[in-house]
Formats: structure tokens, C-alpha cells, sequence
DNA sequence: CTGTTAGCGCATTCAC
DNA sequence: GTGAATGCGCTAACAG
């Protein structure tokens, strides 16, 4: 059951004729060691393929130089999109990446936060889950401040009130607003908002920026126009067969993000209707599937370089013990496509 | 620099008068311990919340149960999906995942696998990059080789010659028959197969697959019919193009992935090309892209989850010094949608 | 059942 | 510039 592997730096020291210090002094630089021994030492290494064995170098160095990545689910465009840009900004500044799926569950979500401080990570980037909860339960709440007790955490477009986590969000309610506007532009004056899940803050804040900026133009919003049956392709089919079923129907929809959006052209198009002409739809993330599921969809953008690079450096900063900004935003920015058209009805 | 956190067993066995024995035996369960200290020991563990440090324990143990996953780009729903299985397999089995985007990058895979030896992961699980070069370089080969003196090492849906590692694969021969087979039930004669990369083993696999049937069954193919511009969506577009400037076209147009037939649909529909109607086009992963991109592309299935579960007993059983079987082939299935019918021209 | 001891592999004092 | 000794936090003999 044991491992084989077994060549350790006593090894190459016993090789080579000098002492376990200086062959740790040759692979960490941290001093100089005199021509002959140097090029013995590091001619067993090579013989040897020797790689040092990080657990114990962290062990001794208490850091482990492994960053966590906590989210829900790794297939949906808009985490495997940002959990990339993650790695690439962790890498650069030589940390390695934990990535974690969540799943949509929380014991899972907890258990994997557990398994991260246990594994001694340097940090946690948490996203989804948890910080998304409208109304987290104090279960939820307290797995977060406990954590927070052994590792800095940074939350990604969410919060948990009570809990010391430094923020980083985009500015999706702004993101809202700009395609409003668009859609105004457009002479839409009937608008619904599908998708998402009530009780989840990403959701509820874009209603509540949609009902807001809906009333104080003056325009028109009708409670059946807001129906939300969750993230996915098919949860966007629903709500927009539901659309379908009222009388009156809105001339846009905007969609919570680009997977409801695409089940809702589809839906919108089996009963017939074009896009955009017949009915405008707008979707959310501007994920690659924006771009190219036909007609294209016009997307709100997170600036994910951006949004990764913040998050990696505050995160490296909060574990060099530097002070840092508690709340980042992250400016977004729409992205015009072809799903939205002037209003025909 | 150095972390706070600061509280181990030994802080607790003072405080509950015991022997860091004894909490370490209360901690993994390995003998019983009585209880009047026993409570204690529990009680103080949660009054602190205090999680061993497995950095300590797998420095002991010799086993990290970590997992390393190499793959070039999470992005690819094909390989999120794949690596979210995979992740779940090994949560089952006490395994904790690294998953490392070489980016299709031979340089950053090379230092994610020295990263992962060096980190004390139990296996790896390799996908694509190198081992997908239909004659990869003696640099890339050694790079492996030497890697597997340290840890056993599961290829998925690649190989490379001369290094003694285990492979899973799909069978994604099988898979291209059947689609020509469907083709032909079709009435197809004049099938073209786009996008890929020449000397990628998944590309060239399919494109002999392809050729020997076609000659097999008397079909024609045009060398000018196979044009292969990578594997994204963009890819797709520029093949399809390629096609539609020829004279003589196919009626059916087979894609190396869904990305690719998501690209060829497009710019065919583009030219006014009706999908099914006036082309076929198959794609190939069945990934969700292929379910929901219009009209639904008829596409090969690797068997998701028979794959993963495959792959992580047999590394599992690996790393258990187990005799495992060298390759294990994955039976794949076509679904059928809607973007393959009768003949039309 | 429980405490004492040693050692996993490494980096860093501290003498020399 | 180099070697010997120590300890990071934990588990597993080994005694008792």
C-alpha cells in the first residue's frame, strides 16, 4: 500500500557526498554552494528525475501555495470560462488550483470547504452556493465565518452578511440598465424578465433593478412576465412557454443568462415566432454560446479577465497579510448581437 | 508570512489532559478510546474547530489521495463534463481532484505534471494535448516515461508509445461507422468530413475510419471534402466555407466535434443551406450543445459516466498496486436529432 | 486502553 | 560555504 517512489534529498546528498543542507541549499537557491558539489548535486537530480516532495516543504514553510476554487457547477460556460481565467492568474503567480464542484448541494459545497482547510489551501475563491442565497440559513453562515477563521476567503458576485470575506463583484444591476436601455432604444416598452430562481440573490437583484428602472420610466411590467424556472437551457424553454400561454405577451424578454435566453429562442421559434423580429430576447454572461447560437444573442459581459486578475491578486494580497479593498466592482459591458430588433407589435 | 492558525493535536491533548496519541486516535477512528476523555477530546476539537493538517498526515502516510487531472482546456464541454464526472468518481472514493488546462500548451502541461509529482498526487488522469499527437516528439514521450516512475498514469482517449501507462478510450471508430451507417440509410453517397488537426490522433483515427468505409462501401469522397481547421466553432465556419465554394459538394458533411457542426450549421444556413433539408451534417461528443443548438445535431456519445468510472477504478486500483487490465474500451452510442434526413440532390 | 517515541521529507537555524 | 541538529503536524509501532 505504501508508496515506492522513496529518493529524497538524503539520497542525493549521501551521492554526492555532501550534507541533506546543501542539497536543499541547491534547490531552493537560498545559498551558494561551491562549484564541485553544485554540479554533482544537480546531476543527481537529473539521474534521478528528483522532485522534492511539496507536502513536506509546506509543511515546514506552513504555506501550501494551493489556491481553492469552490462553484457550483464547471459545465456551465460562465465558471468554466472565469474558473479558467482563475488558474491562469493563480498560475502566473505560482499557485496551483483546487477546483472544487459544489454540485448545487451544500453538504457538498460544506464538506469540500472542510476538505480545503484541511489540505491547508493558501485561499479560497468561493463563488455560487451560499453567497448567492438571498436568505442564507445560519448553518450556512457560520460553515462560512469558521472557515474564515483558518483561510481568507474571497467572494465572487455574492456576500454573506456577518462573514469577514473580502468581495469581488461585477456590475450586473448596471448590466441591467444598459440593456434596458437598449431595449427602450428599441421602442420596447413591454418587457419581461425570465429565468433564475427567487431567493437566489444574482435573481433577485436583477428583478428588483428590473422592476425599479421599469417603473420609473413608466413602463410597462405585468407580475406573469416574471416567471423563474431556474438557469438552464430547459428551465429557459419553460418560462417561455409560459410567456406563450398569456394573452398579452411582453415584445422583449430579457433572460437571466445566455442558457435561459437560448431555451427561450428555441421555445419562441417552435411556436413560430422569429427572432428578433417577432419577439426580442436579451440574454446574461456573454459566455461563447452568446455568440454563437443563432441569431446571436445580445449578453451582458463580466469583464472576465478583469474579474479573475482582481480576485487572484486580492486574494494572494489578503494571505501576504496586506490590506485590502473589502468590496471590488468589476465594471461590465453589453454585448450587441442579433436578438434584439425595433418592436413590430 | 507565516500562517496563524496554529492549533494541532497537541494543543488539544494538553487541554483535555490526554497524549496527541490519543486525540490522533480519536481523529482517524484507528482504536478505541474511552470515554471520559474521549468526550473531551470531541468537545475541544469543535470548540476550536480544529481540522487535522493533511499536509502532516499524508506526509506520514505516503498517500496524498489526491488526483491530478491534466486536460488542454476545461472550456470544451466535452471535457467539463467528462472532468465533472470524474471529480465526482474519485469524491466517492476519498479522492480530491487537481485539475490542471495545459491551455494546448506542451510547455504548461509538462509543469503541471512535474507540479502534480512534486505535490504527491496518488494518479493522474492525462487527456488530449501529447497524448493525442499521432507521433508526438521524443521530448514529450520522455516527459511521460519519467512520469510514470513516480505515479501510475491513466490515458484517456490517447496513448503514446513506449511509456507503460494504462488507457481508457471510447470507441470512437465504432461510433464514426454508425454514423455512416445512418448516412447511408439516408441515401448519402457524397459525405465530407470537416475540422480536426492533421497528426491529432483523435482527427487522423476518424479520418481513416472514414476512408476505409467509404472505399469499403464504394461512397465517394473527395480529398478536397476533408478539411480540418481545429475543433472550435470558428473552425467549423471556415471548413464549411471551404466547401461551399467547391463545384461539387457533398450532401452530408461529418464535423470532428459539435463545435465544429455548430460552426458548419451556421455558415451553411448562412448560404441558405437548409439543415437537414438541403445537408446533412453529424457532430460528434453529444455534448449539451449538440441536444440544444438547432436543429439538434445527431452526434456520437462517449458514455460519460461508464468512462469516468472506468478510469478512476482503474487508476484507483493502480495506485492499490492491483493488476489492471492495459486498455479498456468504452462502448459509444449515436443519438439522433434532427440534423440528418434523406437525400435531397 | 493509553502514553512515549520515532520518523515521514524538507528548510532553516546555529556552529564551525 | 557547509554540516549537524531541530521541528513543521501527524500516525503508528511499542511498551506498559
Amino acid at each position: 500500500m505504501l508508496k515506492k517512489d522513496g529518493v529524497t534529498i538524503y539520497h542525493i546528498a549521501k551521492e554526492a557526498n555532501v550534507s541533506p543542507a546543501t542539497v536543499s541549499r541547491v534547490l531552493t537557491g537560498s545559498a551558494n554552494v561551491r562549484e564541485p558539489a553544485k554540479s554533482r548535486v544537480l546531476k543527481l537530480i537529473d539521474k534521478y528525475n528528483f522532485k522534492p516532495n511539496v507536502m513536506a516543504q509546506s509543511l515546514y514553510l506552513k504555506q501550501s501555495k494551493m489556491l481553492g476554487i469552490i462553484l457550483p457547477d464547471i459545465d456551465h460556460p460562465f465558471y468554466s470560462m472565469l474558473a479558467k481565467e482563475l488558474e491562469r492568474q493563480a498560475l502566473e503567480k505560482g499557485y496551483t488550483c483546487l477546483l472544487c464542484n459544489s454540485m448545487q448541494n451544500f453538504a457538498i459545497e460544506q464538506s469540500y470547504l472542510d476538505n480545503l482547510i484541511s489540505r491547508q489551501v493558501d485561499g479560497i475563491v468561493f463563488l455560487g452556493g451560499r453567497i448567492n442565497q438571498t436568505n442564507p440559513t445560519d448553518e450556512l453562515r457560520d460553515g462560512m465565518i469558521n472557515a474564515l477563521k483558518h483561510v481568507p476567503i474571497v467572494l465572487v458576485n455574492g456576500k454573506m452578511d456577518g462573514a469577514d470575506a473580502h468581495i469581488i463583484r461585477t456590475d450586473e444591476a448596471n448590466g441591467m440598465r444598459r440593456l434596458l436601455d437598449l431595449l427602450g432604444h428599441h421602442g420596447h416598452r413591454k418587457i419581461g424578465l425570465i429565468g433564475g430562481e427567487i431567493g437566489v440573490s444574482s435573481t433577485d437583484e436583477k428583478i428588483e433593478v428590473f422592476k425599479q428602472v421599469m417603473k420609473q420610466k413608466g413602463w410597462t411590467y405585468k407580475d406573469e412576465w416574471i416567471v423563474n424556472s431556474g438557469y438552464s437551457i430547459q428551465g429557459g424553454e419553460q418560462d417561455a412557454l409560459s410567456l406563450l400561454h398569456l394573452d398579452e405577451k411582453p415584445t422583449a424578454v430579457m433572460c437571466i443568462n445566455d442558457f435561459v435566453a437560448i431555451g427561450a429562442i428555441k421555445m419562441f421559434q417552435k411556436f413560430g415566432l422569429k427572432i428578433p423580429n417577432d419577439m426580442s430576447v436579451t440574454g446574461f454572461d456573454d459566455t461563447y454560446l452568446a455568440e454563437h447560437f443563432p441569431p446571436g444573442v445580445t449578453s451582458v459581459n463580466h469583464n472576465y479577465q478583469l474579474l479573475a486578475k482582481k480576485t487572484i491578486e486580492t486574494l494572494i494580497g489578503l494571505i501576504a497579510q496586506e490590506e485590502q479593498e473589502r468590496e471590488t466592482v468589476i465594471p461590465t459591458f453589453v454585448t450587441v448581437r442579433n436578438s434584439c430588433e425595433e418592436r413590430q407589435s
